[in-house]
RNA sequence: GGCGAUGUAGCUCAGCCGGUUAGAGCGCGCGCUUCAUAAGCGCGAGGUCGUAGGUUCAAGUCCCACCAUCGCUACCA
């Protein structure tokens, strides 16, 4: 019976373009995830988009003096592309600002409402007079009233840290104009979180298995108490508020954003021809769902879009949200402002996608945050990827094509070496799989690695190159055996490298897809032809290192 | 301030319910090998397990306090 994998990654707002740190915690994991589901025979629907209504996209558009829409449709190509160019395999990647995405948003705004889930409350907000409209926090600066500090924000002052409420400001101030705002009342439909309180404390108490960072951190929000919170906002871009009197607000993006997951699904399912598929994921109690996203993200995940489901009713609550810590740089985050960023599109002029894929999965920041260095990708690339793994392939294939006329040879009688080498094929599968299916990713790569590692131990003790001048045919199945480990090689690694796993796959075989082949070790025919071996990697120079270094101070 | 996570060899990380000389990969040193993108294999040197207490026959592993880093703290997406 093949489980329903439904795989979620987070929404990026597409205010810039893509980063190494964007990648690093969310596609990337969630890619091996769902590449790995498939070669495993289960149902995928891995499904994202670009939240386009976030508040930075709106400023940036005003900054540049055109719509918003225009800004958005920008990067969303520009993400749509990087993230096509770096073989992370969506079902979708949609936006937000589509009609099916509004439809889903106001079916669900409206369902909580006809359950009485949601309330009206009443704010006095900071309204610039100048520009006629309400200022979120963001948007306001003034003099802390705890420390002095002269621009602290309405949430919170940069300085002594503290949260802040706007109207305790001291000489507040719009930071668009510098105008002084005023302070008006608005109206807000809250969504009630505490009707869900219970139910939510008991379904996050039986996640054992989540991370722990995810599980306590809900766990202690939850143990404070939860409180209605606003889903409508003052602001003219985004989706509208389907309720009488809300014509002038829209709704929360976060609240739709993390709506996208369904409607993103529901849109998959009509492209595909079958409109009712994404009931396979939402409805069907045996339905998984995967939400991958950074630490930043979690209480959306487990706390108002778990609310939103029950508050509708009868849609499945995730069943692991897998949230990842940050991939620094120079000791701090990416930061476009600072200047300390690597851009997808940027990255990929210069190398390919599989040599990252690879480093980003070793590196993965699941514990803690982790530092991307130009010399531990080139490290990266040259010595594990092309000395150990793709070394051990080139070496295999070409003793092999030049000693049994490019096909594969005919073995003998399998001696312990030999089916220990098997076995090690055999432990690799497992291990990976084990790794994977529990969102260790880290530790499924290491596992996929150590059998390339093996295989070259193994190939150094039969030595092939020289026993095949006195003894073709022992030559001839060390070299079989050997040819084993590499198809199995390509399986383990496809979640990971999947450019690198075809690669492998069209040197070995001739008919099918690696997906036809599943999960196993897919036996090697004698007599079959093997073609020309081309080097699956490409060593990286040195001075990389230094250039890559200097272009970053530089930019 | 409150909540949460993290802190183990130069680097990236394992160490489950506490129990022989704390492990792996990479890097580094030495040796072997030369089929392979000078790639491979073997051996070895590196750690008072953030700090300071406590519990215990025994603690990296439990308890307390503290320090550092990161996130959240409900209007940043």
């Amino acid at each position: 019976m093949p489980r329903k994998i439904l795989v979620a990654v987070a929404w990026p707002y597409v205010n810039g373009e893509p980063h190494l740190g964007h990648i690093a915690g969310m596609n990337v994991p969630a890619d091996i995830f769902a590449r790995y589901h498939r070669l495993m025979g289960n149902e995928v629907a891995m499904v994202s988009g670009s939240d386009m209504h976030g508040t930075p996209t709106a400023l940036k558009a005003a900054e540049e003096g055109v719509s918003p829409e225009v800004v958005a449709t920008r990067y969303h190509e520009i993400w749509s592309k990087a993230l096509s160019d770096m073989s992370f395999s969506y079902d979708l990647y949609t936006h937000t600002h589509t009609d099916r995405h509004r439809e889903v948003s106001q079916e669900l705004f409206l369902g909580l409402k006809e359950n009485g889930h949601l309330s009206e409350a009443t704010q006095s907000m900071p309204f610039s007079e100048t520009e006629q409209r309400f200022l979120s926090d963001r948007f306001v600066e003034g003099t802390c009233p705890h420390c002095g500090h002269e621009s602290a924000r309405g949430d919170q002052c940069d300085n002594c840290n503290r949260t802040l409420d706007p109207i305790d400001l001291i000489n507040i101030r719009s930071k668009r104009d510098g105008s002084t705002p005023v302070f008006k009342d608005t109206t807000h439909l809250m969504l009630k979180l505490g009707d869900f309180q219970k139910q939510l404390e008991d379904w996050v108490s039986s996640k054992t298995e989540w991370r722990a960072n995810v599980r306590n951190q809900t766990l202690g929000i939850l143990r404070d108490g939860l409180h209605d919170r606003a889903m409508t906002r003052d602001i003219d871009w985004g989706v509208p508020v389907p309720v009488e009197g809300y014509e002038s607000k829209r709704i929360y993006v976060w609240f739709e954003a993390v709506i996208g997951y369904l409607s993103a699904t529901r849109a998959w399912a009509e492209q595909r021809g079958t409109p009712d598929e994404w009931k396979k994921f939402w409805t069907e109690p045996d339905g998984e769902s995967y939400y991958f996203q950074g630490k930043d993200n979690v209480s959306f995940h487990t706390i108002i879009l778990p609310s939103i489901l029950l508050g509708n009713g009868g849609l499945n609550l995730p069943t692991d949200v897998v949230a990842n810590e940050y991939l620094n740089i120079g000791g701090n985050e990416f930061s476009k402002s600072k200047g300390n960023a690597i851009w997808v599109p940027d990255f990929l002029s210069r190398y390919e996608a599989d040599p990252l894929r690879y480093y980003l999965a070793s590196i993965m920041p699941e514990t803690s945050d982790s530092e991307f260095t130009w010399e531990g990708f080139h490290a990266a690339n040259n010595n594990e990827l092309v000395a150990t793994f793709g070394n051990f392939v080139h070496r295999v294939l070409t003793i092999t094509t030049r000693n049994f006329d490019n096909a594969v040879p005919t073995p003998t009688e399998l001696d312990d070496n030999d089916k220990a080498a098997l076995a090690a094929c055999d432990t690799a599968l497992e291990e990976v799989s084990t790794a994977i299916d529990a969102r260790r990713f880290r530790d499924g790569l290491r596992a996929a690695m150590r059998l390339a590692r093996y295989g070259n131990q193994y190939i150094d003790t039969k030595e092939p190159w020289k026993v095949v001048k006195t003894d073709k045919e022992s030559a001839g199945t060390s070299l079989w055996v050997g040819l084993n480990v590499i198809s199995t090689l390509r399986t383990v690694f496809y979640p990971y490298l999947p450019t690198s796993a075809d690669k492998i796959h069209s040197m070995l075989f001739t008919d099918s897809d690696i997906l036809a082949d599943g999960w196993n070790r897919r036996d090697i025919v004698a007599s079959t032809p093997i073609g020309t071996p081309l080097p699956l990697f490409r060593k990286l120079d040195d001075s990389i290192i230094e250039e890559e270094n200097a272009r970053l101070l530089g930019n």
